[in-house]
DNA sequence: ACGCGTTACTAACGCGCGTTAGTGTCCCTC
DNA sequence: GAGGGACACTAACGCGCGTTAGTAACGCGT
């Protein structure tokens, strides 16, 4: 006879109780009155039989799914480039572990493919969405159900709770770092095309330094990248046309990395020609040549705040709109004061 | 009143039909037979009334909860570094999209953590199992109770299918570019300790390489590194100190990166003293500096064959004992000819 | 006129659990 | 020694689907 796997009812009949008195000792049922002898023979019988409850059945009868889901919008590319999704993932499920949870991660195009189905067939009991763009149209509709959300980023027009850094604080850190090197004409540029919120804000906290420091902002001097090193290199390239430009803000190590390599390319060097501050930290970017400044970001630390954030709004708990995470700005060996004058007269000047 | 969810009950009440056959028309139920003005009349009220059935019901009474899941076995440096996960978890969510499964990530410590749950649980319907160490029991047990299990990676002792690369024959080939250059004194660096299957492998491909050219191999010229940049570095220190050394495989290139950071920190230029050559092709080898002349591992297709490979196994199709996807050796500018006798005469001895 | 096959459906059960409402027993109190 | 409450349990239902076995109607051949 096929031996097949064990039910609540084996255990029970094995215990010598009824199923009733299994669940309530498996799932440690608050309020139940169960005399540490019965707690312990049940204990056994599911020990012994090697009972595991059916996942499905648990999550039917209890009407959640004990899943977190991840809804990671990228392109190829991106995807490919960023080194943090690991990381976050990482400390999602740490979080989701604390309560008994699991992750699924929906990595999905940047134009196609719909995650409302995770949550509508209650396949999740609620998402985490990660960098999401300003023109998501299915997170509006998700909330309006009433859908549990959290936001890793930042997407203000939504009234849904985040999780992330400051992002703008961060930048104009990184850039008033240059600032006080004694650097006056630096450039920007972007980690992502504007369509990103993240995007955006480092962008603005850049220019606050900027101003802030009495200087004025200058739009040609801000240049926009997507994702990945290739776009970091063009966006150098032109960049450098400027023969006055001492330093760039890069808003991400993988396109900074990508910087550095045009730098190189135009014959200057890091930091004595051009100093170059990056963002996010990833683990390479202290290997880089020279190791590189740049602004640390939290990338398990928001995963696992974000899986906090999503079990407290899933179990009806309060949750706060926005949580943010502290960055801190990492300064290594790709920065230092602009050359002097008389380095600039006697190299001569700079090829174009 | 409150609107709840609709249920098939509903659609079924709407359209004037059975649940059944509400059943069979969502489920394009092959021998069913439906008349199309039946089945248009259920599509319409499943429709307007936003039906979407329920997931955990659908995989209570269906007997498989149509996920799939990749288990993820890393120390946290491991995660961080592991520039080919996103890729690797894309693909696998590709091949599960056609089946209409979703993917569950499971990411567990070296050492802690268990996955068993997963599958004696019917949380999931199967598992990739990801760089797996030779020495992991959970595994033993999983097949023994004929869970459906891929291995992505290679774990000779077991009897499980796997998803893979030829790591040896894509590292002799790695090592033999060196060779074809002059190279006569070559280090190894590994990517991971050899607990790892694939350390050992990339390894014994370095070794048939030094042997067949019919030099003799030499343990002393292969040192152990882990996963991160920092053991790269650590190790090229060591095996910089045989001065008569003039190329390395680096069977990673994350470590690679370090031993490239070491290299530079001795005085020493890539690829004019020491000639490097990687593993992975990670995004930013390209960008590295010089440019990493690296094994393109197929990361995107990697997870795919995996995910194919366990649908077709959940399915009970037949599944090939061994995938084994191409690899491509990729010339950049980390390797040229050792240098000339004349040249290092005229440089002086290397700094040790 | 009858039988037989095909088409188009449906009633009812079962998946394996969680939970609600209840039963019975024991002990303590006045 | 009757009442009441705490304690230790259980019967039975329901979660929302998929599926099996079955029915009714209809056409078609002889």
């Amino acid at each position: 006879m096929h031996q097949s796997r064990p039910k609540s009812k084996d255990v029970a009949a094995m215990a010598g109780v009824s199923t009733t008195t299994v669940s309530f000792v498996l799932n440690d049922r608050v309020g139940a009155a169960i005399s540490p002898t019965t707690r312990q023979r049940v204990l056994d019988a599911a020990d012994a039989l090697g009972y595991h409850p059916h996942a499905s059945a648990r999550n039917l009868a209890g009407g959640r799914s004990h899943i977190l889901g991840l809804v990671v919008r990228q392109s190829p590319e991106q995807v490919a480039e960023d080194a943090l999704l690991a990381e976050t993932l990482r400390g999602l499920s740490a979080a989701a572990r604390t309560a008994r949870y699991r992750v699924l991660v929906e990595p999905l195009g940047i134009r196609d493919g719909t995650y409302r189905d995770l949550i509508r067939s209650r396949g999740t009991d609620g998402l985490v969405v990660s960098g999401p763009r300003l023109d998501d149209a299915e997170l509006g509709a998700l909330v309006r159900d009433g859908a549990p959300v959290i936001i890793q980023g930042s997407l203000p027009d939504l009234d849904i709770p985040s999780v992330d850094v400051d992002n703008a604080a961060a930048a104009q850190a990184a850039t008033e770092h240059l600032l006080a090197l004694g650097h006056r004409v630096i450039g920007c540029i972007t980690n992502a095309p504007f369509d990103y919120a993240a995007a955006r804000e480092r962008r603005d906290g850049y220019r606050r330094a900027i101003e802030g420091a009495g200087l004025t902002y200058d739009d040609n001097l801000v240049l926009e990248a997507k994702f990945d090193a290739a776009s970091g290199r063009r966006a150098m390239g032109r960049l450098l046309q400027r023969t006055d430009l001492t330093a760039v803000f890069v808003a991400s190590d993988v396109v900074a990395f990508g910087a550095m390599a045009a730098i190189r390319e135009a014959g200057l060097r890091v930091p004595d020609d051009i100093a170059v501050v990056g963002f996010d930290d990833i683990p390479l970017a202290a290997y880089f040549d020279p190791p590189l400044t740049t602004v640390h970001l939290p990338a398990h630390d928001l995963g696992r705040a974000a899986g906090m954030a999503l079990l407290d709004r899933i179990n009806g708990r309060a949750v706060a709109a926005r949580t943010v995470l502290p960055t801190a700005l990492i300064i290594r060996s790709s920065t230092a004061p602009p050359p002097t004058a008389e380095r600039r007269a006697r190299d001569g000047p700079r090829p174009s």
